[in-house]
DNA sequence: CGGTTATATATTGCGCACAATTGAATTTTG
DNA sequence: CAAAATTCAATTGTGCGCAATATATAACCG
């Protein structure tokens, strides 16, 4: 036969854990589309609310530290926000490199409509929640660990 | 307190998997990065390299089944590969609808260098193979499962 | 056979991601 | 305190990823 030599065995598509992250990734992104369209959000916009939702009135690199984006792809999202009126975005007087973003009344309102994100999404799984949590944390410690080899 | 209301735990970044799948993808993706670099690759044309190392002489559509992603995404990465003379592009004489994509010798050759890449990533990784096989097995399953759910 | 429908790829436009650079403000240091 | 180094955000350029559309070929069907 000789179709699957064990030396390639590494290198097959279906052996990669790495694709699997990225095309769930993608399936991820496909499952909310439908739901933040009517929230008028991109994925990763919706990830940026999340975070002000938590806390706002913070400069862009706290968000970018939650989400662990750059300036590069945080500075148009949020003119993107801005334009749409959910995000005010003033430099700070103490320090005026940093640039406050902080929700605007439409911003803090869309909260309440993006509570049906979740339970949609968990629906779509049709996993359990301790399931999902599960897996969340082995990923969490996976990513953590590619990270801290990054850092080296 | 009132700090974290049980109302807006859903809503919690650290509680929503989709952020893991998302943020450990991007931290393979920076992994790769300097390993495809010097293969002169992007981790999606890696993607299209390791299927194409697989099987070649396909036409643009199973390329893109096995990674599900279109020919918007696939023909100007594909047409990047040509230029980097990795790959080539011809139309099908059977169908000419279809434009099969075959390995160049340098295409080829390229197989050997990558081999070095799955064992560079599982070290970064610190993990057993064990351990990244069977979260590899849990989320091609709740990708499917969300594929499913899409389709309905 | 001819007209409709389906399929395969290409194109356009928008929004991420990120590397690299810039410019301004702040902090550190000599 | 002044020069150097650091930090923060913005900008530029490249490459995805995908929706929507276009175009060409092939398959189907009466």
């Amino acid at each position: 036969m000789a179709r699957k030599p064990a030396a390639d065995l590494p290198l097959l598509l279906g052996n990669q854990l790495c694709f699997a992250v990225y095309s769930t990734a993608h399936a991820f992104n496909r499952a909310y589309k439908p739901l933040l369209d009517r929230l008028g959000l991109t994925y990763p916009q919706y990830l940026v609310m999340l975070v002000l939702w938590e806390r706002d009135g913070v400069p862009v690199r706290d968000i970018g530290e939650r989400l662990m984006l750059d300036s590069g792809t945080l500075t148009p999202l949020l003119k993107r926000l801005e334009a749409a009126e959910l995000v005010r975005r003033t430099r700070s007087t103490e320090d005026e490199r940093q640039m406050l973003i902080a929700l605007t009344p439409k911003g803090q309102a869309l909260k309440e409509k993006a509570r049906a994100v979740p339970q949609a999404i968990l629906a779509a799984s049709n996993c359990s929640v301790a399931e999902l949590l599960a897996m969340k944390n082995e990923l969490v410690a996976l990513r953590d660990r590619l990270n801290v080899a990054l850092g080296e």
